[in-house]
DNA sequence: ACCTGAACACCGTTCAAGT
DNA sequence: ACCTGAACACCGTTCAAGT
């Protein structure tokens, strides 16, 4: 019975202690080498030349995991913003990249849909988009149910594109053929739409359409609570 | 060797060939008692008393599974609309219903964010949504945008319900307190807002309101639009 | 022709045992 | 005290072989 023998313990200089950042790193390097769904416990510890026991004693699971990984993520963004980009302008360039930037790699979206981002980046951007939607006169409230929904918006989007352009996905025609079985008796008003309006435009300009559509949106409720301003008393 | 007996034959009266209803019936089944995140392949074959690799005769792979039971448990959406209702209200329930109901199963909206529903209860849907707006003069293209956006926001709602309400999840005080650590330096706006603006509100009252800002943002879209109308000639 | 046992290639997480 | 080998309890999908 012959043992493998040890993989070489000279390769790397001395093994470097575990840490957070260390494995973060790991774990950064995987996902751009393999894409975010080959990111495991796991293929994280061979890695980094241990057993994935060893992971859980800097990392609780593979939810917090993903939360420490988007937030190392959105250091990339650009948050930048000098006045001569209006605001609504800066708006749909920070949701753009954002949306692109979870896009890029499968998985991070879908991570980034159910799990709270941890970390000071996620609060800079958080930061950047209620100071916008103030610029836009929005009360801080309605800004801060605005910036959810936006957030939301952006990530959806990105967990979408991600799942339906990669490995196994449905094909765009399933859903094609699915909206063209509508029977003109029992889907009128489909069938009259016609399958083609479910698609119409290219993925950027229906998504600034839809940014334009929730900010408006939140506009109007804004406007709507104006005249109770001074002091709100009905309600 | 003693070989564990063979289950017995006779407990269900000749066991049933698989079809892909009956699939689905064991998926229901599994789904209501276990919830969504049970219902495995293999788990599924066991219900029906056989192998895994027998459900790849009927169902192309896990994707296409959750695509017909989503559509399976849209049948039981009150789509029926008399027009006592106000299309706006009509819209609310409609769209809290199918929150309702993605929500009832964790796991279940998951899928539906990244699988189209495959079937023709989904079909239905789809048209009392597009009948609903065009009803507030919405026209076509705008429509079938909204639609997309409401449907994209009442399933990611679901998913992130059902994604902190269960299991292993982030607790709520895992958001206060990343809210909480905002320096005031660093973010000055977040800090001013404070954490609470984004937990302002119970759920069903911040849906509401969510669903209000797209109909709203979509209208003034709309409207946007009605100079133009007679023809189309400029953009 | 139709079905499926068994295998392939993986997972996340825990805990007893080692240093 | 800190770390981890090995085990536990699972996954989806394929394919050669059986009826």
């Amino acid at each position: 019975m012959v043992r493998p023998e040890p993989v070489s313990r000279r390769d790397r200089p001395a093994k470097p202690p575990l840490s957070r950042a260390g494995i973060l790193d790991a774990a950064v390097a995987i996902v751009e080498k393999e894409g975010a769904d080959k990111l495991t416990m796991r293929r994280l510890a061979a890695a980094l030349d241990t057993g994935p026991a060893s992971l859980y004693v800097y990392v609780k699971n593979t939810t917090e995991l993903n939360a420490l990984l988007i937030d190392r993520y959105l250091v990339d963004l650009d948050l930048s913003w000098d006045d001569s980009e209006l605001p609504r302008a800066r708006l749909h360039r920070v949701l753009d990249d954002y949306t692109h930037l979870l896009t890029r790699q499968t998985g991070l979206a879908q991570a980034a849909l159910v799990t709270w981002p941890n970390g000071v980046h996620y609060l800079d951007l958080l930061d950047l988009l209620l100071r916008l939607l103030h610029d836009l006169e929005l009360d801080t409230t309605t800004a801060a149910r605005a910036v959810d929904l936006l957030l939301q918006h952006a990530t959806a989007s990105a967990a979408e594109r991600a799942a339906h352009s990669s490995n196994d996905a449905q094909e765009l025609s399933d859903l094609q053929s699915t909206l063209d079985a509508a029977d003109p008796d029992r889907h009128p008003t489909l069938a009259r739409a016609g399958s083609a309006v479910f698609v119409s435009g290219s993925r950027e300009e229906r998504n600034a359409w839809s940014i334009d559509v929730l900010i408006d949106g939140a506009l109007k409720q804004a406007t709507q609570r104006r005249p109770t301003e001074g002091r709100s008393h009905s309600e």
